[in-house]
DNA sequence: CTGCACGTGACG
DNA sequence: GTCACGTGCAGT
């Protein structure tokens, strides 16, 4: 196919065509090289294309074939790497490369072609990066310890291919080794850059303005998809054009075209953000590190608690480990208690051990934080006469209480109704608020601390613009005694003065259907607790809990990281789950659960003709498996080694998407290679 | 016989 | 994904 000169261009589109589509190029053809961008028309639309290769001969007739419409030669070809790269990321997740290609181009440039399009790539081309200043400092880490000026070394050292896993605790100063990594680079070679990857933009300010203070002069650019379209694109350009050294950046910055990329960083490297949830379902960490493993470089995954992936791949030597096991402040770790429900009955969600200790917190002046992750008031409205239950009418969950509004809230798919006045079914007027969300447990902790100031922080309370900021700011400038809030307030935020954290809700994620529940909640509480006792102050973590004598909680009072990931990777081991197993996961939604549950058996028995190495299970309802009035099933798919599952998944989905389903019986379906939640 | 709804398959 | 086209049914 890739035959220099050939008369055609092969270009991938974002449809969902399978393969390239063959265009005529034009009498010199100079333009139609690999990576060169274009706009085709296919059917009667014109979309966005990039070339992917030249070829002599036409696959159709040659009357079908047309030329291409225009090549786009304001913007440099993308490079051999990124195309390969972008083509493995394809065919790992059983995606069209095109769909995977086109999508990671900037908006503006993707936007289909008129009269606008000359005006808005001129925009684009006036905001942006500038060429490489001048070469940082020499990379003096003014006030690193030892463990810190080891890996810096150990990860400057490279430039060949060197996957390292950072395991700091939290607060060990692992950003610090990221940016002196970064800047030992950019001394060696001042037209590299660096790729420093993050869950959410919106929890880095700090990060951005360290950044650009000890970067000055060098051009750092931020990309995410929460950017308006001009900047995100005037980003992308500049780390195309080489321009940007720096790109700090979401899952999507992971396809961003690098020409001189030499560095790649995941930071937080086990947080769920990095799996995208719809269309390629890709993992970004993963593919930062295939990407790296392409170029030859070096790539660092920073965690205080590890994907238990991660970890096993250092613990086999695949992943060189290095550890920063001490808080860079003099700060120790602080105190995890347990807090037996059963003993110690929670009233409104609040134990009176919490309480008390939440009162001498703030007697003392210091902060407290209560973690609990539910919003909304209640997650359930009771009748207690028929035993009536809230639920959304078009998902098979509850529908939460919120007071702010006097309404029930579904979580999943936004529906909204004001609470009943009596129960639909008996009429009886006693409807009661079942459980604790955020809201419910600020009110208690209003009533049971009535000299301490109380503020909440949840999706609900940051819905307005600035409002997250705002919050936050209160809690710094020390207008606040208790903050109390969802996952929102335990990633990243550095409180000084927050010497208690409280966790009410912990055993949800204990006797979840998940077999990563566990794995996620021992991260969870590791990252709440790492919000207390930055400072220096003596801290505790008080856990609410029912079942104190789990395992799970004896490692996270040693913050015995290390022992938890062993245990966990030895009961994995022995069930045959990931990370020893590879895995994938069959979705289908349908109008029917029947109809759902229905396709998935006939795939299943189309896969079982194939006598293929794989294994595939009953299709079952998913754990959600109604969302928003669609009914969904899913089917887990295994097989001894990722070579055979591959094999496995090309052949069968290209049968699957050739088959047709029963008329009036229409099947959505995707398939998820290495599923995070089944 | 015409008009519309819906399902199907090609798109180079 | 989007569009053109074919089928089938209801309406005139």
């Amino acid at each position: 196919m890739t035959v220099d000169g050939g008369a055609y261009a092969e270009i991938v589109v974002d449809l969902p065509v399978g393969q390239p589509l063959t265009y005529r190029v034009g009498e010199a053809g100079e333009e139609a090289r690999a990576g060169a961008c274009c706009v085709v028309q296919v059917g009667r639309r014109e979309v966005m294309g990039v070339c992917v290769g030249r070829s002599a001969r036409a696959p159709v007739a040659e009357e079908r074939i047309r030329p291409v419409k225009r090549w786009l030669g304001e913007i440099a070809p993308l490079d051999a790497h990124w195309l390969s790269f972008t083509c493995f990321a394809a065919e790992y997740y059983q995606y069209g490369w095109g769909q995977v290609a086109v999508p990671a181009l900037p908006p503006l440039l993707r936007e289909p072609p008129g009269p606008r399009w000359g005006a808005s790539l001129r925009r684009v081309r006036q905001s942006g990066g500038t060429a490489a200043g001048d070469p940082p400092a020499p990379p003096a880490v003014p006030d690193a310890n030892a463990e810190q000026r080891a890996a810096v070394e150990a990860i400057a050292a490279g430039d060949c291919f060197a996957p390292t896993l950072l395991h700091g605790v939290t607060g060990s100063g692992k950003t610090e080794v990221y940016l002196a990594a970064i800047e030992r680079l950019l001394a060696r070679d001042p037209l590299a850059q660096a790729l420093l990857l993050v869950p959410e933009i919106g929890l880095t300010p700090q990060l951005q303005g360290r950044l650009h203070d000890r970067f000055r002069g060098q051009s750092i650019v931020c990309l995410h998809s929460g950017l308006p379209a001009a900047e995100r694109s005037a980003a992308w350009l500049a780390a195309h054009e080489g321009r940007a050294r720096i790109v700090l950046g979401t899952r999507l910055a992971v396809f961003a075209s690098l020409p001189a990329l030499r560095l790649l960083i995941v930071d937080e490297e086990h947080d769920t953000s990095y799996k995208a949830a719809d269309g390629i379902r890709y993992s970004a960490r993963d593919l930062a590190v295939k990407r790296a493993q392409m170029l030859g470089v070096p790539v660092v995954l920073g965690s205080a608690t590890p994907a238990l992936e991660t970890w096993e791949q250092a613990a086999r030597g695949r992943y060189r480990l290095l550890r920063l096991p001490r808080r860079a402040t003099e700060a120790a770790q602080p105190q995890v208690e347990l807090i037996d429900q059963r003993q110690h009955k929670p009233a409104n969600g609040l134990s009176e051990p919490l309480r008390e200790a939440l009162e001498q917190t703030v007697a003392r002046g210091e902060q407290a934080l209560v973690f609990i992750n539910r919003r909304g008031y209640a997650p359930v409205v009771s009748c207690a006469a028929c035993g009536w239950l809230s639920a959304c009418p078009k998902c098979a969950v509850f529908a939460a209480f919120h007071k702010t509004d006097g309404a029930l809230h579904c979580h999943h798919c936004g529906w909204r109704s004001r609470v009943p006045r009596a129960c639909p079914t008996c009429g009886n007027q006693n409807l009661e608020a079942v459980g604790q969300g955020t809201q419910r447990l600020e009110e208690t902790l209003a009533a049971a601390l009535p000299a301490a100031r109380i503020l909440r922080i949840d999706r609900d309370s940051t819905r307005r613009r600035g409002a997250a900021d705002a919050a936050l700011a209160a809690v710094h400038a020390g207008e606040t005694d208790v903050l109390v809030g969802t996952q929102m307030i335990a990633k990243g935020h550095d409180f000084q003065r927050v010497s208690l954290v409280g966790i009410v809700n912990a055993d949800a994620q204990l006797v979840s259907h998940d077999f990563r529940a566990p794995e996620r909640l021992f991260a969870t509480v590791v990252q709440v607790a790492g919000r207390a006792g930055r400072s220096g102050l003596p801290s505790r973590v008080l856990v609410q809990t029912r079942f104190p004598e789990h395992p799970l909680f004896a490692a996270l009072r040693r913050f015995d990281y290390e022992g938890f990931a062993r245990s966990q990777l030895a009961e994995r081991r022995a069930a045959g789950m990931p990370p020893f197993i590879p895995q994938a996961l069959l979705t289908a939604q349908a109008r029917t659960l029947e109809t759902a549950l229905a396709f998935l058996g006939q795939a299943r028995a189309l896969g079982q003709t194939m006598a293929a190495a794989a294994t595939l299970y009953d299709p079952v309802p998913m754990p959600l498996a109604r969302l928003a009035g669609v009914f969904r099933a899913q089917m887990l798919i295994e097989a001894p080694r990722r070579g055979l599952l591959q094999a496995f998944l090309r052949e069968w989905l290209q049968r699957l998407r050739e088959g047709r389903s029963p008329p009036g019986s229409r099947v959505q379906w995707q398939i998820e290679v290495d599923p995070q939640e089944i």
